[in-house]
DNA sequence: TATGAATGAGTGTTCATTCAT
DNA sequence: TATGAATGAACACTCATTCAT
């Protein structure tokens, strides 16, 4: 109804990333999207080319955005003994991925798929991991006395799999979980920080010198 | 053309698997699995009342054959502090993954689906923690001294977000991280094992009596 | 952009000709037009009324030319047993036709299809042989001892199928004849016009009473 | 209704020729010809790959049975000076090409779009001078004494547009000719005979060195 | 005059499923 | 058991056309 272009072009993309991450992308229909953004099913190939286009400018446009949360982290004094940063560290990377686990859900979906392109969630990995940020990563840590064993791959290793995928998990779901385990959001929330900070950050801690020499 | 009953049937079986997995449920098509099983495309409907009832057989299967695996493993004596013993227990557990990997690829596909149906990925999760095996090994944590806060919700928890997922997510994307990363799939399985062992294990030794009376 | 009223109509019904020739009219899109014309598809519509109106306007057009050029003709001296007058006369109109190879194109192909409508190649005929046109042809031809059998109905057949027809197929066709056969324009126009006048020139020479009697 | 493949997929083709000529290619519907040919639109589909390889076939199918038809007649021997032996040539031509003049509109409409492929009527003309036909044209031409010019290219040009085409040009539209200018189809017909005769078999007999001389 | 946004009705094509044998 | 033929319901995408400004 509203001739606001700007507006269509958002509640579509919007309403993609909801369906697409319900259905998957190959269950999602663009007829239903049409209907449940309340726009002419044309007017989606009036913004987007296709289908497939749709779901590229949701990943690019998500690997944006990580990319400037992560410079923005850096860009701060990394200090991996301090608990307090840690968690606020935690909180506001937990924020970010909260908002946006419909396009989590996308990215684990596809990523899975058989296909020449990179997975997506990689791409994300490399986003979180680029040059900049590994680099002043290791030199702060190196600085703070960690037993670094230098190996990139390992931390690649290391964090995607222990820390990454964790907290992805997490975050896609847990709203199952609440609901067929019948447990509280805010309990669960705690349990899964004690799991994540009891092997996580532990390890982490474990490879301070303070740990160490103390 | 063969004239073999279950060798038809189990062909069906094993590609729609593999195709389920290549890309999808919804991307899957009848026509594809047919084809590429080389049986003609109504024999499918012969043997499978409808494409998601092939799914669930598959999803059965699978639950069926985690739950052998899991009896098998508690008659024996567990013993978490015995790294032999964990090292068996997690290349047995590895190996069972490993011949299901795109029944993984599917599972997780389909849990992050919107229904009302439980995800399967739970329903695994449950067979691994069935009633039985969950208190026979709490017992036997009990027994070895381990602090057991006796939260079975915090166990539940732990075990599936950093253990279960992070073994499954190196199963259903060790072939492609060793493709896009350019890595040797060995070394990456000690690279995940070493992650492995210095976040999940560490954490479990860290809760054996030894630590807290010594 | 340009605000040149006249500028953007002409432009669209050019391009529409264009567009109609090489796509036949039902494989041309508006969309496409409004592209290659630089102009709002929207403005396409500004100036007709449908897609179909602007094909009448090229029929109307074009009959009225032709029209206008017909009866220029008929105002000289004709004189069917003069080479140079002959030669005069094919030259102009061919370069008449020429100009609107393109339009010819789209006469083909929509008089080729089935509808109650009057095939506007017929209409092409009726006017080149318009009434006043062909009775002063019938005259002129008498008067200098041509053996008519008077039949108008034989002319307007012969003309059409061996004088028109092969005319303008020569035009619509000469330039794939010229690239498939790998031969030059120039060499294809005389040989062409060899053809023609060993078939169709000759047999009006060969109602010359001046070769019946000589 | 009827459950028999060959009915079908004839019946389809059939329709689709029809419709092609009717409307066009691009005009015509899948819808429409499934409709008219009374099958499932699907059923096409499972014919043929896609509305343009119906028409690939269509042509195909018509060149194999074009030089089938000119394989049997180079076999017998050629007069050109028999009046007897033209007709028959004639009638058995045209009559050929009756049986198939919806496919000769679809060839001169598809013939005079633009694009890379070689128009389908050169094809057509191709099968009629293919090779070994030409040749045993030329040669008994030869012996009958008539002056060639021994320039394939302009045999090909005059009987191109000056034979090909104008037979063409009277069957697709002789029904609409006799409609429009209202006149008995078979009197068309004997005007169309002597307009040829009187132009392109004129021309024929014109370069037989036994009628000039004898 | 001109345009960006919007739309109803299609358009070729595909799909899971069923039928007849 | 097995298959070629057949189908209804979608499916992603397109089109000529109109609206609001």
């Amino acid at each position: 109804m509203a001739r606001d272009s700007k507006a269509s072009r958002e509640k579509i993309l919007a309403i993609a990333i909801s369906m697409f991450a319900r259905k998957g992308f190959d269950g999602a229909r663009m007829d239903g999207i049409a209907k449940e953004a309340n726009v002419n099913k044309a007017l989606i190939y009036y913004y987007f080319k296709s289908k497939s286009m749709i779901l590229e400018e949701i990943f690019k446009t998500f690997d944006q955005e990580a990319s400037t949360l992560v410079s923005g982290f850096f860009q701060d004094q990394i200090d991996l003994t301090d608990t307090n940063w840690i968690r606020s560290f935690f909180d506001t990377y937990m924020d970010f991925l909260e908002d946006r686990k419909d396009i989590l859900r996308i990215m684990i979906t596809e990523s899975l798929k058989s296909n020449d392109a990179e997975p997506p969630i990689f791409g994300f990995l490399k986003v979180l991991f680029q040059q900049e940020s590994t680099d002043a990563l290791i030199n702060t840590m190196k600085q703070q006395g960690y037993a670094l064993d230098d190996q990139k791959e390992q931390i690649l290793v290391t964090e995607f799999f222990t820390d990454i995928i964790p907290i992805i998990s997490y975050i896609v779901f847990k709203d199952k979980w609440s609901r067929f385990f019948d447990i509280d959001k805010q309990k669960l929330k705690d349990l899964f920080f004690e799991a994540y900070k009891s092997t996580h950050i532990a390890y982490h801690l474990s490879q301070t010198p303070d740990k160490i020499t103390g």
